[in-house]
DNA sequence: CGACCGATTGAAGGTCGTCAAACTACGTGG
DNA sequence: CCACGTAGTTTGACGACCTTCAATCGGTCG
């Protein structure tokens, strides 16, 4: 156990230009001079499963571009049960609502080992006030997430539970755009699609054995993209 | 019918510095210097039920803040349903993703008459090149959409049918702010909710015959707001 | 008046939630 | 090495809820 996850997982600061990933990140457009307004190096950080990036309520003082990996951003309702609102991977931003000074929103959690760039508040506000770059990017961003929050609204309330998970994988699978698939836990799964936790599990099942799905390791699987395309369109072909 | 919804719906362009709801609208903060970078007057519009405001995919080349009305944000799906996204009403703004240069993501319908604010999208940019008291307001506006949309999304998809009517009707109350209450026809009802008008009409019969919701007129009720935070909260508990 | 649209109601069947139990995997400790 | 406990997954049975299909009712408009 370290004493303090976030303190130990600061690296020797990130060189923006010389970035692998730039043309996803957040300060893609940015100039030289740009950067003579930062006023201190970004720092990256590196977090395992189930560590959390911030809690929903903490004061925010950053937002971070996801350089790796996969987080959710899980909201708890007064009944105890909860949420995934969104799921996030390379490129996209956690915790945009820091700009707007009040609290996060979510608990964002680690799902899958991620890495991040740190970007505090002050700076990206400066930033925005010298230079127009930043904010194209961040009218972008801010639209790919509404973007998002809309598909996930208009699939996941439609149709059958067989449907739903079906169009989770290909979303996934999309995400690590690999033929290997990341596959939440089956609770992960009751909260993302508004499900029980046996219900996913019953469908899952299913698929293993009409073998749509292969798991490689607990949460990692092949997956039939022509076969729940299929799925997701209509109803129930029993083959 | 007229020729040209939009032509005729101009009105007089608005003094912004005066306007009676300046507080909620996205120029809330802007000086009077800031003013001087618009182009033209900002004009004002006004459209009756079922009249759009724009339509998926239409070039988008402003965005509106809402004087008054209700607007529904609609999308279709493959399969010919819809969805309704989002509803919007006094102080909120209808296609921020204008700002992104591509093409609206939805049409928007006017649910109950409504007046609007154009605003140019090189307008906007343009101000915000030049103050940064329209980017505190922008990240305001996004923030609110995005939070909505959350709440939307963790509440909508969260109970059973009558629990999320109960929550419909309770947050539309919100919006119009009176005792009154702006009820949607039960085909709206079930674009919101996810559920078929069938189901919709059963509940709003239900609460029609235990005096919880009485009609004035077709689309307006008043509500008994305590019964339907019971509702929300619990199972059903048939007095 | 008759056509039409939306709201309402009924009946039947399917899906999914609930409750419960068995099973697997994994780590601990005897 | 094996017993044991824990956590997550799977499966079963039952019933509630909701969808589907269909018919009826009420109001408006031509």
């Amino acid at each position: 156990m370290k004493p303090n996850q976030i303190d130990n997982a600061w690296q020797a600061a990130s060189k923006c230009e010389q970035c692998a990933i730039r043309h996803l990140v957040l300060f893609a457009n940015l100039t030289k001079d740009d950067f003579d307004y930062l006023h201190q190096p970004i720092k990256e950080l590196h977090l395992n499963v189930g560590e959390t990036l911030y809690n929903q309520g903490d004061e925010p003082n950053a937002l971070y571009t996801v350089r790796s990996g996969l987080v959710k951003l899980v909201s708890y309702l007064s009944d105890g049960s909860f949420r995934i609102i969104r799921i996030l991977k390379q490129g996209d931003i956690v915790g945009l609502e820091a700009l707007d000074n009040k609290a996060y929103l979510h608990h964002a959690v680690i799902l899958k080992t991620a890495s991040f760039c740190r970007l505090p508040v002050e700076d990206i506000k400066s930033l925005n006030t010298h230079s127009p770059h930043l904010f194209t990017q961040l009218t972008a961003r801010w639209q790919q997430t509404m973007s998002d929050a809309d598909i996930w609204l208009t699939i996941l309330t439609k149709g059958f539970a067989k449907q739903r998970v079906a169009y989770l994988l290909l979303h996934l699978a999309e995400k690590t755009e690999t033929e290997s698939c990341y596959v939440p836990n089956r609770e992960d799964m009751g909260g993302i699609l508004a499900i029980t936790t046996e219900t996913a599990s019953r469908i899952i099942a299913e698929f293993k054995r009409d073998r749509i799905i292969s798991f490689l390791s607990p949460h990692l699987a092949t997956i039939d993209k022509k076969k729940l395309l299929v799925i997701t369109h209509g109803k129930n072909h029993d083959a």
